[in-house]
DNA sequence: TGCGTATATAATCATATGCTTATATGATGA
DNA sequence: TCATCATATAAGCATATGATTATATACGCA
């Protein structure tokens, strides 16, 4: 391991837990390539807006992301210095890229792009 | 990573949310060392025996980990040839070492040894 | 100022999870 | 063969989780 700082375990199961759902993982290993907004995710997992909400909010509670008001979106991206990111990116290490998502939404025309 | 091999995220997620949860993923750390028993389970988690039970069982339906009887004890021990092995052993690079619970065991004399 | 869009939050509900207690199974040893 | 120990399984229950619907908030624009 490239750092000598080990996560307890009661964190690092909670971790693990918020990790451990299909949707908020896809959201990580996306987020770890390309920041998104709300209504790209509402798209991208066909999913309500409130689910996605909820799911980025348990994200964000415990910082595993940040948020952005950008105008009328608020964008998400991942939070790279959090103290137990290189836990979260050994694990997003081992999963497929995500990029197909984010290529369709842009032949769709429904990507967000500011600035 | 040293292998090429992702693993789907239905099937990463289904992993991680075994991971995550406190009990399984402290035993997953001290198999990764020290093989053990039901009953040593039993007395380091001061958790009744079915409960452990439970939790070995949810590890061994995606075989994580292998029964062994020996006696009248079974021995868990982790299943290094699992396709996702490599996984578990980066997530589990991050925690800290579960040594201290056998150590704890063998001076109360409660370290089952066989063979 | 008022409307439409994007997002968050609250309330509710069905299902999943993890424990408990009770019981079954299987090995050991007198 | 019977008693005991180790373990597994089943049933029941309280809590956690993830979705839905309804509503609130914040921004952009006419």
């Amino acid at each position: 391991m490239s750092s000598k700082e080990y996560i307890e375990l009661q964190r690092a199961s909670q971790l693990l837990k918020l990790l451990g759902d299909k949707t908020r993982l896809t959201m990580m290993k996306l987020l770890q390539t390309h920041d998104c907004c709300v209504c790209e995710f509402v798209e991208i997992f066909k999913m309500s807006q409130p689910a996605i909400s909820q799911h980025l909010r348990k994200l964000r509670d415990i910082e595993l992301v940040n948020e952005e008001r950008k105008g009328q979106w608020i964008f998400y991206s991942i939070n790279k210095k959090h103290e137990d990111y290189p836990l979260i990116q050994s694990v997003l290490a081992h999963l497929p890229l995500q990029d197909k998502s984010i290529v369709e939404l842009e032949s769709q025309g429904l990507r967000i792009l500011c600035e």
